[in-house]
DNA sequence: TAGATTGTTAATCGATTAACAATC
DNA sequence: TAGATTGTTAATCGATTAACAATC
């Protein structure tokens, strides 16, 4: 504890420079410079200087930072070291989607269990992983040492298990559900509001036609 | 023309005070006060006045918004009034998951076509859409006059596809592949990095239970 | 050593919050 | 009219960029 806190800003950051170092470092690149790196990156070379240094010093003067040793640096800051259980709660389209995304557990999330209140799914398999009846939810959960719970049900349902959840254990929920959820300090919610981000992109279609018109 | 520029953090909460708003009017509520909705939704009310003013005067002095004028309203700035036609292209599990997903119609996006390099998907159907192969993908685009292209193809053959695309006239690219494109000025690209969310869902874990140990 | 490039401090910019006069 | 609440200006806060001394 007590260490400074990061802002959510930056931490939004790290993915994407985890992603272009995972490919420099995939062709082969050593080292490499902020500058090259915002270059590349389409960023400014002293914000990726002062995002590392949130963390304390990554590169060195002269040489600039080495690419494999900074990748896994930040993934360890993403926490990627750490394995963690999910299931996943929908076995609709959204959720057999996200069930069957393999890459998911190369960065240690695994895919443990699978539940639906429809009675016609239940027992479909979608990655070796059966679907399960909701009443069977909570109990897994509290046995199965599970961390995440992927949100892809109606909104209707969502706060109410989400409810659920959050007395069982859950540690994070990973929010598709068109709702906010709204639950105790220290449990982690990250939402993907599929339709918002539509609706931004709507917006700027429509901002760009009305400019150039 | 010559508007003046609202920032993407405006843009960005939009959609949610349009997704509170039509939950309000669906509740028959007829009014409220910034300082009302502020509870709700948990942001100070100031930032809600700054917000909406952007776009003009919505409010009434001594009396708040009209929830039913002001969603409206809300609608309109995100160009949810217009309608555009959208293709998916990649019919693996999360295109097929977006297709089936009803709401998007709801919002002025019709659904028009589906594309797949994979012979053994072209031909399936996808809510009333018909898969078909990629090498039909340019024409139909020009021909059907189709604004926006939805990418839920891996990141290997995204870019390329994303040029193919802008050659033959498409507004905007939504997003879903693990890689950033590169699109000339002018084309509204919105990406969905679900690996990217994952992350930050994973440090926010990891430093609670850091901080807490 | 000289050159390059980081780490870090200072300056700027933009976004959020507070305050209050305008007005319904 | 008096009370309520917006619209808007001013103050604060935080994030980004610039600059440069430290150092490899």
């Amino acid at each position: 504890m007590e260490e400074k806190e990061i802002s959510q800003a930056v931490i939004g950051r790290l993915p994407r420079y985890f992603r272009y170092l995972g490919e420099l470092k995939d062709v082969g690149v050593e080292r490499i410079s902020s500058q090259e790196l915002s270059e590349l990156m389409k960023v400014t070379a002293s914000q990726i200087r002062q995002d590392f240094n949130n963390f304390g010093g990554f590169g060195q003067q002269g040489y600039g930072y080495n690419v494999e040793y900074l990748y896994k640096e930040i993934g360890k800051i993403l926490g990627l070291d750490q394995t963690h259980n999910f299931v996943i709660i929908g076995a609709g389209n959204l959720g057999r989607a996200l069930g069957n995304y393999m890459n998911f557990e190369r960065r240690g999330f695994i895919f443990r269990g699978m539940f639906d209140q429809n009675p016609a799914l239940v027992g479909q398999d979608v990655r070796g992983v059966k679907v399960r009846p909701m009443e069977e939810l909570e109990q897994f959960v509290r046995e199965n040492d599970i961390d995440i719970a992927v949100l892809t049900i109606p909104k209707t349902s969502a706060v109410e298990v989400a409810d659920k959840l959050v007395h069982n254990g859950i540690k994070a929920i990973w929010n598709f559900a068109h709702v906010d959820l709204n639950v105790p300090e220290g449990i982690q919610v990250e939402n993907v509001h599929l339709s918002d981000s539509l609706m931004k992109l709507s917006y700027n279609i429509n901002r760009y036609m009305k400019e150039n018109s």
